[in-house]
DNA sequence: TTCCGCTTGTTCACGTGCTCACAAGCACGG
DNA sequence: CCGTGCTTGTGAGCACGTGAACAAGCGGAA
């Protein structure tokens, strides 16, 4: 299908704020999709994805005029668009460093390969683990990272290591030409310029549902809402 | 130590992207505390933390005036005071809800009793896993979960449950008593405003790294730097 | 005491993101 | 064909967060 020519808005850049909204938009219309309705409005959508309907609208808008007025959004074109946008019409093989817990969970969580993000290989540096399989996986050193990732076709890595090792397996992931990166040890990584860092750390997370508690209970003070999607429509 | 009556900035509402930086300022000083030092600059603290030295000083004059012009910040007072204000002086108890693959991994997970949020309780639906022991815990059904919450003393919780049952989870848990909810389920979940809630998607974070990755490869253009919090950023 | 170097705390200007409000525009009925 | 109802797409104003720049103020040296 070519684009459109309707309007030129097509290709520009998209807010980060927004980006990181596309995927719930995506997820709440695989949801929609599931009613059978043809189409979907702004507003039914807000509702679904937590966001108000201004925003989705705007949202949208970024990806091009994929709605009709009066009527709505066609949920499969849109659904189709958006995957495209996020480059979702392909899968993106992931390798997981650092076998401990957190990473054994991660290597046989159902829901990576569900959403297009199969794990296609474990590494870690302990001779201890290398070698065991995993969900199907063998564990290899990670001494093998350049290997592995053409191997495999990786583009993404997901850091599971103690703190103390993170930096180092991150400079090796992008040695070896991964440059997509998702941390989940509790440090700040160094990164150049042309490779995409995202963290996740659980901990602070918890200190700051913390924050908002001690607050509330401190002050007689209710606001207390925290951040995106989810705060309360009292409805 | 009363407050100093210097300035009556204090106590003022924090802004909610300052808050989600101060627990990555607190693990910073935390490092810092190791060198020995007794104080530290705003610049040096900028770079343990990943931000830049105007934000951490702002960010800092939030919490007081704690810091000495032309010295530095007192590690361990700073350490003092910004324990205090995140509610980290005593311990949180925490349940999780859904002992899956991830509610299973959550459990063994040592960082969060390090961290102040030692996992006292988890509840299941599954009869089946019910009775079961990990990590020295009994899981409880989660019909008990007033009563575990009581016992227990628990403040915060961690729904892990698959997405069906994340609304229901997260209901019952407010109708415990729960105002702290850290929602690890696909879904979007609705709370009374007077409820806290935060999430954490992990395929959302790959599918937003998918989108530069996706970006990069197609335009000849490189801007694709993240480095949000939890919205995230999220940051 | 006075001067000097250093670092904080704060102010100001700017950019980004959000909300509101409404014109544009499509479908459908008469 | 034309009017009506409904929903999108977008422009303008506003709130919030960020970065740079600088005066205020502390400690130490002379």
């Amino acid at each position: 299908m070519a684009d459109s020519p309707k309007r030129q808005a097509r290709r520009r850049k998209i807010p980060e704020a927004t980006v990181s909204r596309l995927p719930i938009y995506l997820r709440s219309l695989l949801e929609a999709a599931g009613d059978g309705l043809p189409t979907i409005s702004s507003e039914r959508l807000a509702e679904l994805s937590g966001f108000n309907a201004a925003k989705v609208r705007k949202d949208l808008s970024y990806l091009g005029s994929y709605g009709t007025r009066g009527v709505g959004y066609d949920v499969e074109y849109l659904q189709f668009q958006m995957s495209r946008e996020l480059g979702l019409t392909k899968d993106w093989h992931v390798v997981i460093a650092g076998v401990g817990n957190l990473g054994h969970a991660l290597a046989n969580y159902g829901g990576f390969s569900e959403r297009g993000f199969p794990v296609a290989a474990l590494v870690d540096a302990d001779p201890e683990v290398v070698g065991t399989e995993i969900n199907g996986i063998v564990v290899r050193h990670i001494d093998e990272l350049p290997a592995v990732v053409a191997e495999e076709d990786i583009s993404i890595g997901i850091i599971a290591t103690p703190a103390s090792a993170a930096q180092e397996v991150a400079d090796r992931m992008i040695d070896a030409g991964i440059r997509s990166i998702l941390n989940f040890a509790p440090t700040i990584l160094t990164v150049p310029p042309d490779v995409s860092l995202r963290k996740v750390d659980l901990a602070v997370e918890l200190q700051i549902l913390s924050f908002y508690q001690q607050r509330r209970s401190g002050d007689g003070d209710g606001s207390a809402s925290s951040e995106s999607a989810g705060s309360g429509r009292g409805g």
